[in-house]
DNA sequence: ATCCGGTCAC
DNA sequence: GTGACCGGAT
């Protein structure tokens, strides 16, 4: 087995992490919990973010933390309670385990939600996702948190012809790594950015290369153009 | 009618 | 590695 090579940097990736950056600062939406760094609140919103579109998932983030406004609160309400405030937003799993969550939570860490990726990840219902979600948006840890969206993104940009299967996640995970700027805000923004990219421009569906931001620092944004100016030429 | 999506049990 | 879990969007 030859010896894992250390992932080297893509080479536009000080470009896509600019732009992308700009671009935020200019476009990304005013979300509830992006106005929080509190560990619980971002939590609730990541489990709820599971599966789940953004513009369903606000008004039930608001009942939840009204009904339950902390871990405490949360780990010792009524089961019943606690699946009813999820009602409506389906996978009701996702309730059950962030209540063992919290239970687990008071009981094993005093009260406060770990901020190791390791320890988070072993936590109820907190996938490799999740944990790195919580690390760096309650945390703001320069870790990779990559859902979909963002591996659609890293795909995309970098990887136009990478597979589907586990190899190919690790490696698009490895890549997030290697864009992500230092600890603090700038390693938050950089991971609602691209998941804010990937929900609103570069979606499942259509890649809106003429209104992306990162487009010059995107392997399928630059095809793209060419194309386009094909197309030009032959209108001529 | 089909697609979309994190985690976990299998 | 595969499928079940849910409701909304397309």
């Amino acid at each position: 087995m030859p010896p894992k090579s250390t992932p080297k940097t893509p080479p536009h990736a000080p470009a896509f992490r600019r732009k992308l950056l700009a671009w935020f600062r200019r476009h990304g939406r005013d979300l509830p919990w992006r106005r929080t760094r509190d560990p619980y609140r971002v939590l609730v919103s990541e489990f709820m973010l599971q599966q789940t579109q953004v513009s369903r998932v606000e008004g039930f983030y608001h009942r939840f933390l009204a009904a339950f406004p902390t871990v405490h609160h949360l780990a010792r309400a009524r089961p019943g309670r606690v699946r009813e405030e999820w009602d409506g937003l389906g996978y009701y799993r996702r309730a059950a385990n962030l209540q063992r969550l919290a239970q687990t939570v008071v009981a094993e860490h005093d009260g406060r939600i770990p901020d190791e990726v390791a320890k988070l990840n072993a936590l109820p219902g907190v996938g490799l996702y999740t944990a790195g979600a919580v690390a760096s948006f309650a945390y703001e840890q320069a870790v990779p948190a990559v859902d979909t969206n963002v591996a659609r993104v890293l795909r995309r940009a970098f990887h136009p012809r990478i597979g589907v299967d586990a190899k190919a996640a690790r490696r698009l995970w490895e890549t997030a790594a290697t864009l992500l700027p230092r600890p603090g805000p700038s390693a938050w923004a950089f991971n609602q950015a691209i998941m804010e990219l990937g929900a609103l421009i570069c979606t499942a569906r259509i890649a809106r290369c003429g209104e992306c931001p990162v487009r010059s620092a995107c392997s399928t944004g630059r095809r793209e153009k060419k194309r386009e100016e094909g197309r030009e030429r032959r209108e001529e």
